[in-house]
DNA sequence: TTGAAAGCGTTACCAG
DNA sequence: CTGGTAACGCTTTCAA
């Protein structure tokens, strides 16, 4: 079955102002006033009576270029997320969603794909106005991109990750995260614990790694960096092999902490195919959750972000950068909890 | 740590044609002709050096509105999906974003959350001229809506729903995916091959229910209703608990075929409370391919959607449409196959 | 209470 | 080759 698109398929052409006004019998301005919905214009109930009719039998709607020509405004947010298939980034586009909706403005997400030909795009749309400020929630990120924006004195918020080049920026705080994930698995016990490391180029890593490290210094165990274990995110393949490469280890860990959701489940993968039963052979917690992390097998124990919150008041920090309204607002998010699933035990060594 | 946004952080004037015009000492509409890119226009090569340096300079960008205005066109589609979440979705959002792209349009996605307000939203925003055309990947939406869409005679694209109103719409071969599904488990040796059926209000449920009966027919296997159940897509949930109710008959099947991927691995979840080992004491296939389904315990055997295509299908009809070209498109688009994996085997009650 | 006029930034159409 | 003028649809003065 094939769909044909004849030619001639008119588009609409979409009623104005004028149109309304002639109708109605008025001026223009007028149909101005009485449609821009304003309560307070004064109007003769009838003029506004024939506007209205009018309006609706012609079905107009005011045009949003003209618009935004005339406020030099378009209302309009855009967030652009690295990886629509990456299971935290839903959370943090419905918090921006939320925000920007709840102050009259609209949000659309764009994809940034791997090409950096799209990099640029977006710095140019916000050049041209298509809209009025950017939301970054991306982690890979060229230095020279913030640059850029920086440079162009458009406004913008950079989410989940920090950049030397700007204090525009909201983020979790990653090292917290990672000592309630290690608080959690030294009182159940362990002492072997491994870290499930992101790229080191990024600043989350660094962080969630130094968390890591300072929870064992809290707790008195010594730092083993063999039992640190880098994997690109991205792919559900990187924490897997990382796995693997831990539990080849002389003297491989009992637990381990993974610094995405996409690690923890590639190393349950590899934890399996190792044979290890888990929580009674191997604890993992994870970070970040997802609804999916309650129904694999087992359950995910993971260390919960307020990745929501952070959408939303990074939503919020642009439009009042946009309304020239001064804010103060808390920049470094604090984690929600640890969310205590299947995936953690007393440590067998305890036995 | 906070973020303190003073006031008066002035936002950058954009310079104009006028002041790119005013500096290089020529005249607005040159400034146009040069900087709109067409190597076709006839200057000076002086003039043109003089007005790239001055535009460069002032760091030039057109204004987004302005143009639009001008031209009656965004060069803009947007993409309203349910849920982000939702893990077929992201390959959709890059059909569509590759389909437009290609031809030089942006795509945005923007998220249509349950409240029956954003639902009105997207038509409003497409009567104003915020974006040329709309494609809309949702099954629950009311008829009232699409109705209303029809009416406001925008171009509109509908992706993997059908609907009486109207023949703009893309969708896959849901009932051909059943049957591939079906025939799969059946080459097995199975026979009693159940199916977790998405909500029947949905016609793809329906087709797909459709498509499973027709391939039983083709066997010579007797349809048995009690073999049918119902779940609701959108929660992981849903197909866990229908899983059970049909664990629970008094001749369970030994196989069963999920209408979704969410659905398979609730599925899965109840398979494993049951004490099921899976693929050797039951068989599970699943509809439409997702990373997870890779990484999961099993890895889950699937039949292949062509999301991407229809998402780039539909952007192509979108802005032949919008370009008034005819054009001839498949719009019911063929499965890519099945994606064998470990959740499928041949029936024990072969042994 | 209403309307005329100007202007937002761009492009298209003519004249020069 | 170049520039003046008009127009896109809307809002905002300012007069009437």
């Amino acid at each position: 079955m094939v769909l044909e698109i004849p030619m001639g398929k008119r588009l609409p052409i979409p009623s104005t102002l004028k149109d309304v006004a002639n109708s109605a019998n008025v001026s223009i301005p007028i149909v101005s006033r009485v449609l821009s919905g304003n309560p307070e214009v004064r109007v003769s109930a009838d003029t506004r009576q024939r506007i209205l009719k009018a309006a609706k039998s012609l079905s107009y709607h005011p045009n949003a270029s003209a618009r935004s020509l005339k406020a030099k405004r378009t209302y309009t947010l855009a967030l652009f997320v690295p990886d629509v298939g990456n299971p935290v980034i839903p959370e943090i586009i419905r918090g921006v969603e939320a925000g920007a909706q709840s102050a009259g403005y609209a949000a659309f997400v764009s994809h940034l794909d791997e090409k950096a030909v799209s990099e640029q795009r977006y710095l140019t749309w916000l050049q041209e106005g298509r809209f009025d400020g950017l939301i970054l929630a991306t982690a890979r990120l060229e230095d020279s991109i913030v640059e850029d924006l920086v440079r162009s004195r458009r406004p913008f918020v950079l989410v989940n990750r920090r950049e030397s080049s700007t204090n525009m920026h909201i983020t979790v705080d990653d090292a917290a995260g990672a000592r309630i994930a290690i608080n959690h698995l030294v009182e159940l016990g362990h002492r072997r614990i491994a870290h499930l490391a992101g790229p080191l180029m990024f600043d989350t890593s660094l962080r969630r790694l130094q968390g890591y490290r300072q929870e064992l210094d809290a707790h008195g165990i010594a730092y083993d960096s063999s039992l640190v274990q880098e994997y690109s995110w991205q792919t559900w393949e990187g924490g897997k092999v990382a796995m693997k490469r831990l539990l080849q280890g002389k003297k491989p860990p009992t637990a381990v902490f993974a610094s995405n959701f996409m690690g923890a489940v590639g190393a349950l993968g590899a934890l399996k195919e190792f044979g290890l039963k888990i929580p009674e052979d191997f604890s993992l917690v994870g970070l970040h959750d997802s609804p999916i992390a309650e129904v694999i097998d087992p359950p995910l124990t993971v260390v919960k972000m307020p990745l929501h919150e952070m959408g939303r008041r990074a939503a919020e920090i642009l439009i009042n950068i946009l309304e020239d309204r001064p804010c103060v607002i808390p920049q470094v998010l604090t984690p929600e909890g640890l969310v205590m699933r299947k995936s953690t035990a007393p440590c067998r060594c305890l036995s």
